[in-house]
DNA sequence: TGAAGTTTATTAAAATATTCACAATCTTAA
DNA sequence: TTAAGATTGTGAATATTTTAATAAACTTCA
């Protein structure tokens, strides 16, 4: 696996996780062959960029026919790590982490969260059964093979991700309202709600 | 306002609130002038790209100087809709509808929470000092001139996002798991872990 | 079985986005 | 006040991404 036949455009990157979403829920609906057509209407993605999306991870349609919903999801799945079983963290045990403690999707769609990290002494122990430890123990418990942590912090953000990076994580989901910094070799993924509705609030306005 | 030059390019208005978070750090750090080459490395965008971005904002810098960080912040706070107070609703008083009212940040960034629906009757009231009213009651309740959302239900997603498109709802910042259709002229901003991690997974399995 | 009708995969063209390179213009320090 | 030094803003060049167009190949129904 993951022998791809050459690099994958990062725009084309960001739309395999739309499509597999919406390709579950296909699924889910009894749906057994889409079209590109069809799925672009779904997605509101032009065919033809769908195609050629999906011509990256090899010839997944037929002519004349279209595509094979559960094997589509079935490739996504492989090449979006979801055989990989990844080793989640929570950093964060407050009002956010929790909630996303409690998300009950997460296994066996990229991975499980195995664990958490508080500094506030009084938030340790076990949530939704996932322990919670002292960010102080952060290199005892992190599980082996870590690589992406899920960053809830609401004080020492930059501290807490120098002792992330530290510890070999190198993929961040950042849910900080501040700016982090990391190294090469780190990505960071940032959930700013607040970004998100400036972004919203940019575009109606250069519309109208 | 709002007039601006030309068009903005989409990928430049996904940079923009990247760069006010960073400069509003930097102020706090107390930066008070700061030179394209320097917030690159700060923000890991290319110092030229920056310029450009910049630009169609207006003339922001001086030639041997570079820009003002307080006149900067000023300049992105009105076009990402800082002065326009806009008045948010939360659909879905869930864990995570909860935690999202809880953040104390809103205020005088984009505007306000002013209210949250659900359907369960148990959630009805109000919770940290925002009330919550049933989706039932949505048109009743819906503050005057509101054009965005922050959906967290977890069941009739596409169901409740059909009410709110015929409450006018012009923006919705999406937590739900599921694959959500609109019509066009209402944009979606999907915020989904798993998708993330998804990305990541990728991400990082590319480079290896 | 074969012909008509579809739809993919892909080459080529168009549109977007990024980066280079440098003139214009500002700062700063003597 | 002026000259040296620095950095912006922007045409031009490059790179990336999207879309158009179509040949190849499959399905389906008579």
């Amino acid at each position: 696996m993951n022998n791809l036949k050459y690099t994958v455009p990062k725009a084309t990157l960001q739309r395999f996780p739309v499509y597999l979403k919406a390709l579950r829920k296909l699924d889910n609906l009894g749906v057994q062959r889409i079209m590109s057509r069809e799925l672009s209407e779904f997605v509101d993605i032009e065919p033809t960029t769908i195609r050629r999306d999906f011509s990256f991870l090899g010839s997944l349609g037929k002519q004349g026919y279209g595509y094979d919903v559960s094997a589509l999801i079935k490739v996504f799945d492989q090449h979006l790590g979801g055989q990989f079983e990844e080793k989640l963290i929570i950093v964060g045990a407050g009002n956010l982490g929790r909630a996303l403690m409690n998300y009950n999707r997460w296994n066996h769609v990229v991975g499980e969260i195995v664990c958490a990290f508080d500094i506030e002494a009084n938030k340790i122990g076990s949530m939704y059964e996932i322990p919670v430890y002292p960010l102080s123990e952060l290199k005892q418990h992190i599980p082996e093979g870590c690589r992406i942590a899920i960053l809830t912090v609401s004080k020492d953000v930059q501290e807490t991700v120098n002792l992330l990076v530290d510890a070999g994580i190198k993929g961040i989901v950042d849910f900080t309202h501040e700016h982090i910094q990391v190294p090469k070799g780190v990505k960071v993924k940032a959930v700013d709600v607040v970004s998100m509705i400036q972004e919203l609030v940019f575009e109606t306005n250069s519309i109208s």
